[in-house]
DNA sequence: TTTAGTACCTTGTGTTGCAAAGTACCAAAA
DNA sequence: TTTTGGTACTTTGCAACACAAGGTACTAAA
C-alpha cells in the first residue's frame, strides 16, 4: 500500500489549482509547460493531464485566452493570457480562499488538540 | 446565471471537508447534524447529502467508529469517534493543508498582483 | 532517416459534493 | 387514536474533477 500521504494532499488540491493558474497567469503569460515547472518549484505537483483540460475549461469559461509563438527549440507554444473576467473571478477565488483559510483556523482554535 | 462565487467556494471545499470533519472528532463526539451546526458556525457549508456519506466512507476506511446513544427528542443519534487511525490521518492532514497555505502563499509572493 | 526532446491533446476511470427524495423515530396536538 | 411537526439518518442519480496512460506533432541533432 502506497502512503495515504500522497492521496490525502491529492483530494486537498481538488478545486485550487483553478486558483493557482489564474494566480500564476495574473502576473505574465505563460505556456502549459512553464506553468508545470512553477507549480511544481512551489510543491503543487500536477500532472499534464490534469492542467491541458484545465486550462481548456478556463479559456471556454473566458477567464484566459492563448495566443501562438515560435519556440527556440521545438514545437509552437500556447501562451495563455488572463482576461478581466479572469481576473475577476481570481479576486472571487481570493476571497474564498482566504475565507477558507479563516474557517479552518477557526475550527483548529475551537480544537485545541488538532 | 447564478452567482459563479458559490461554485468556487464549493469547488475549494472539495478535498478539505475530511480534513474538517476529522478535526471537529479529533476534540469530541459528535453526531451528524452537530457537526453540520459546526461547520455552519465557522462558514463551511454543507448538506446532510455530503456529510453523511463522508462520515460512512470515513468508518469504512476505519477512521471513525460510531455508537447509537438516545436522543431527549426525537430518535436515537449517532455519534462518531476518531479512531487512532484518524488521529494518525489527522495528523498527515495537519501537514497537507500547512503545506498547501504556504505553497499558495508562495505563488502569491512570486506574483505581487494577485 | 532515425532518435531525442519538447509541447499539446484525448480517453477512460474512480472519487467526490450535491440536490432531491425517502425512511424512521418521537412527542404533542387534534 | 390519528395526525402533525420536528429530528435524524440514508440512498439515488448526476455533474465536475484529477489523474493515469497513451497519442499526435514539430524540431533539430546524430
Amino acid at each position: 500500500m502506497e502512503s495515504s500521504n500522497d492521496n490525502v494532499r491529492a483530494q486537498m488540491r481538488k478545486g485550487v489549482l483553478e486558483y493557482c493558474i489564474l494566480c500564476i497567469l495574473s502576473q505574465k503569460e505563460a505556456y502549459a509547460s512553464s506553468i508545470l515547472e512553477e507549480l511544481k518549484a512551489v510543491g503543487m505537483l500536477v500532472v499534464e493531464g490534469t492542467l491541458y483540460p484545465l486550462l481548456i475549461r478556463q479559456k471556454n469559461q473566458g477567464l484566459l485566452s492563448y495566443r501562438w509563438e515560435e519556440s527556440p527549440q521545438g514545437p509552437p507554444r500556447k501562451y495563455y493570457v488572463i482576461t478581466d473576467k479572469g481576473r475577476a473571478q481570481l479576486e472571487d477565488m481570493d476571497s474564498a480562499w482566504q475565507e477558507m483559510v479563516q474557517s479552518i483556523a477557526t475550527l483548529k482554535g475551537n480544537h485545541e488538540n488538532c
